[in-house]
DNA sequence: TCCTAAGTCTATGGCTCAAC
DNA sequence: GTTGAGCCATAGACTTAGGA
């Protein structure tokens, strides 16, 4: 029973992706994954967590006394018809008739879905779940966009030849908008890599010719002895970064944390938004 | 072209430290 | 003692280079 393994799909995946990451296979076989995945989760055990983020409820699944990741209660909508609709939503490469909150619940749910299936079934492997988030959101913002990322730019020096590795580099064409977008499940402290990025390819081909939009699934902790979860942030630092290395266009979450929401509102501009939004704004960012 | 080893990248839990 | 902010170690997946 192949498609009853989220594994085989993921593989599928893996080869449908390297192969072009925006050709609609990709989206049929992330649907595949997620349908797999949440068969295997239905019969997993919950248990509820203390939440120490203001209105966030978490819960994780358990297997005997080992829990595993928080996932966001308010956010996690385990129905694959909600994933068909985003896809009904979005055929059209334009900015899609449907909700950005909805769409930031399906791709959510889709996401931590499989991170779930990965922490029940393998221990210890972190590479893998942010390798899917690569090929979930990669794959959205190329269709999104019409056009396949690059994965590393050359970087020109007098004296050596290198390039930067990035997660995704999308070029729209001659006097067109690129977009510089990383992609992680969590950053704590590693977000650093972000801004210094964008500096690089600032200081190479101008400030502004490419726009940072990172996009990053949460930043939660489980404290799993205790129970309870918490936000690992580093506001005043983010606000350090935007106003001395390099500016961010947008920063775009699936659970949102609740201390970078607050940055929309101080100096410098750091604009923070749910994921869903980037569908129906993706037109006019470059403006 | 295939295989293997070395190197890189990644997310996460546990930890320190300072302020209160 | 508690909390927020940030640091560090770790292990597994993935990538790349080089040899056969």
């Amino acid at each position: 029973m192949p498609m009853a393994d989220p594994l085989a799909a993921y593989g599928k995946l893996q080869a449908a992706f390297s192969a072009d990451v925006k050709s609609e296979e990709n989206q049929i076989l992330l649907g595949q994954v997620f349908e797999a995945s949440l068969r295997f989760l239905s019969k997993a055990d919950r248990t509820p967590l203390k939440s120490l983020v203001p209105d966030k409820e978490y819960f994780a699944f358990a297997a005997g006394k080992k829990l595993f990741r928080a996932v966001n209660k308010g956010l996690f909508v385990p129905e694959l018809a909600e994933w068909e609709a985003f896809r009904k939503a979005i055929a059209g490469n334009r900015a899609p008739n449907i909700d950005s909150d909805r769409i930031t619940r399906i791709i959510y749910s889709v996401a931590v879905t499989f991170f779930c299936f990965i922490d029940l079934t393998k221990d210890g492997d972190q590479k893998t779940p942010g390798t899917f988030f690569e090929y979930l959101i990669g794959h959205l913002f190329a269709w999104r966009l019409g056009v396949n990322p690059k994965t590393r730019l050359p970087v020109l020096n007098l004296d050596m030849e290198a390039t930067l590795p990035t997660d995704f580099i999308f070029d729209l064409g001659p006097n067109r908008a690129k977009f510089h977008l990383p992609i992680k499940v969590s950053t704590r402290e590693r977000v650093i890599q972000v801004w210094a990025h964008q500096r690089v390819l600032n200081g190479v081909y101008g400030t502004g010719r490419f726009l940072g939009t990172p996009v990053i699934l949460t930043e939660t902790k489980t404290d799993k002895k205790k129970q309870e979860v918490i936000e690992i942030c580093l506001p005043d630092q983010w606000r350090i970064y935007q106003m001395h290395i390099a500016q961010l266009k947008r920063i775009y979450y699936l659970d949102v944390p609740a201390s970078y929401a607050k940055l929309n509102e101080v100096f410098p501009p750091l604009s923070v938004k749910p994921f869903g939004h980037f569908f129906a704004e993706a037109d006019t960012l470059p403006t």
